[in-house]
DNA sequence: AACACCATGTGGGCGATCTGCAACCCCAAA
DNA sequence: TTTGGGGTTGCAGATCGCCCACATGGTGTT
């Protein structure tokens, strides 16, 4: 489940020495941005569609699991609220909305991600000067 | 281990809701800069207390035992090279050296940290425009 | 008609991995 | 005996991805 960037091939990131291609945590933020920025409820399995167009993914989507597990776990936080349908054709399904604590969430999440750029630009920085070079631009990121 | 930021006390975490303090895949890179910072080979201990003063820690050191099991798994994949210091007086130690796979794979890490950063902050782009509010400036980051 | 297959939609179970804590080894100086 | 340096194992808990089951309905194929 989300994977970053993707920067030149798995087999690069392998000879990278287990690289760590998933930043995990970050799938409650994209999920609540996803809730946040639709104005009806959403259906996990829509959400998981466009989590893959999400900057977290690279057009691919994520394992549907996840979301379900993060979407109940949510839930139970007060963060979403849901409701089953039980529509006479088709199968039970339920739509998730964001509650106003989740959208207050969400606005901390802005500020939290905020440190996490500053904080990994940072080592990034200390990792450059380590090697005793000057901090080369930002390289280009694979995906979507 | 790995805290990240700490935005303003481990109650407001809380209150995010399971925001996740830490962004764990990080170890390696914060390991083989402080390696490479280094003229000399550097014993595990010598590792943890300097990490504890990386931008990934607010000062606080990270947990002992992953750092020396991130530390055999860069052995492993030839990233670092270690050998036992039995001196006369006081107990075994190991030292531990980047090898030129391990600058290379820095080198590497610095294109990933670049991407990481990019990823998360068009994610709060979006996390910020879905609220239909502004993009906020940099908050404070708590730590160091 | 029976079959396969795909898309929508939700979830359980299992194994692999990660990780922090507690505990334990060594040794030496205060 | 406590503190500090130096290193390791073992275990419990959480996480996560993959496989698969359960539903339903449409489309295409022998």
């Amino acid at each position: 489940m989300w994977a970053i960037c993707n920067p030149k091939a798995d087999d690069d990131l392998k000879a990278c020495a287990a690289l760590g291609k998933t930043l995990s945590r970050l799938s409650q933020p994209t999920i609540l941005t996803i809730l946040a920025a639709s104005e009806e409820a959403l259906h996990g399995y829509v959400i998981v569609q466009r989590a893959a167009f999400s900057p977290m993914f690279g057009g691919s989507k994520p394992d549907a699991t996840g979301v379900y597990r993060t979407l109940r776990q949510m839930e139970e936080n007060g963060l979403v609220t849901s409701q089953w349908e039980t529509p006479q054709a088709g199968p039970a399904k339920r739509a998730f909305s964001l509650t106003d604590e989740g959208r207050e969430a969400l606005r901390r999440w802005i500020d939290l991600l905020a440190c996490y750029t500053a904080t990994i630009s940072e080592l990034r920085e200390e990792a450059a000067a380590a090697l005793g070079i000057a901090t080369p631009p930002t390289p280009v990121c694979g995906g979507h």
